[in-house]
DNA sequence: AACACTACAGCGGACCCCAC
DNA sequence: GTGGGGTCCGCTGTAGTGTT
């Protein structure tokens, strides 16, 4: 299998998609519409309702996961003049509105759940420095480490999002303490974590913009 | 200790081929 | 002609290492 260059195949950075759904998210969505649907059914579905453009191919990709992940159960399948076959499918297991992460081989992905537990936990915090952002964004599923929480911290920071209510205090290590930080509520903006992107830009898939980037660092209000 | 940078693993989406 | 399966590529998130 040789992708086409010009044809860019691969996925494009969430800003270039230019939507707060994926396509997982979309696809979830019909699925818990229809309850009972063949392919056909749902990428029509998708593109009539929440995700104009998703690829056909994408819908398929993901009913293997959910197949092989036991959300969705094959329960009849039919010929069209006796040639091609289609299956028809069933919800078997639903798991709520958030679309659930598979690998390919359908079982749980836990990609991006650091971020999640993060954004949940500056949230839930108030104040916070790294450490204990850490520490709460952790559970028996998903471990974060300080140094993860402490990029993030940072990126939002530049971004406007924290407002850094005490510095740190570095010079005596027995009564030094973490610089602590607080979301601003204005920049609660949603359900969704912010990204850090590979260009080390800063999106917000709940606006669907980029909020910071780094040839715009005077947009950083350094507070 | 804190910060900066790089590399890697694996996921999501798209392309292509083949079976029916 | 249609749909399933295999494969590839770019991306994100994470881990590791070096520097200050």
């Amino acid at each position: 299998m040789t992708a086409t260059p010009g044809k860019n195949g691969g996925k494009k950075p969430v800003h270039i998609q230019g939507t707060n759904l994926s396509g997982q998210d979309a696809i979830w969505a019909g699925i818990r519409t229809l309850r009972e649907f063949d392919r056909k059914d749902l990428v029509i579905w998708v593109s009539n309702n929440k995700y104009r453009g998703v690829n056909d191919d994408t819908v398929k990709a993901y009913l293997q996961r959910l197949s092989k992940g036991g959300y969705i159960r094959v329960i009849d399948t039919k010929n069209y003049r006796g040639v091609a076959k289609a299956y028809r499918y069933i919800l078997a297991q639903d798991c709520g509105i958030h679309a659930p992460r598979l690998k390919r081989d359908g079982t749980p992905s836990t990609l991006g759940r650091g971020r999640e537990n993060l954004w949940r936990a500056m949230k839930l915090l108030g104040d916070f420095d790294w450490r204990e952002l850490a520490m709460t964004a952790s559970n028996d599923d998903v471990t974060v480490k300080p140094t993860e929480a402490k990029d993030y911290i940072k990126h939002l920071y530049r971004a406007g999002y924290l407002q850094c209510t005490q510095s740190s205090r570095s010079g005596s290590r027995a009564n030094g303490s973490l610089a602590k930080y607080r979301l601003l509520p204005k920049k609660n903006t949603g359900p969704r974590p912010p990204q850090i992107q590979r260009i080390k830009q800063v999106y917000d898939p709940n606006l669907q913009q980029v909020v910071w980037s780094p040839n715009e660092e005077e947009c950083c209000n350094a507070e």
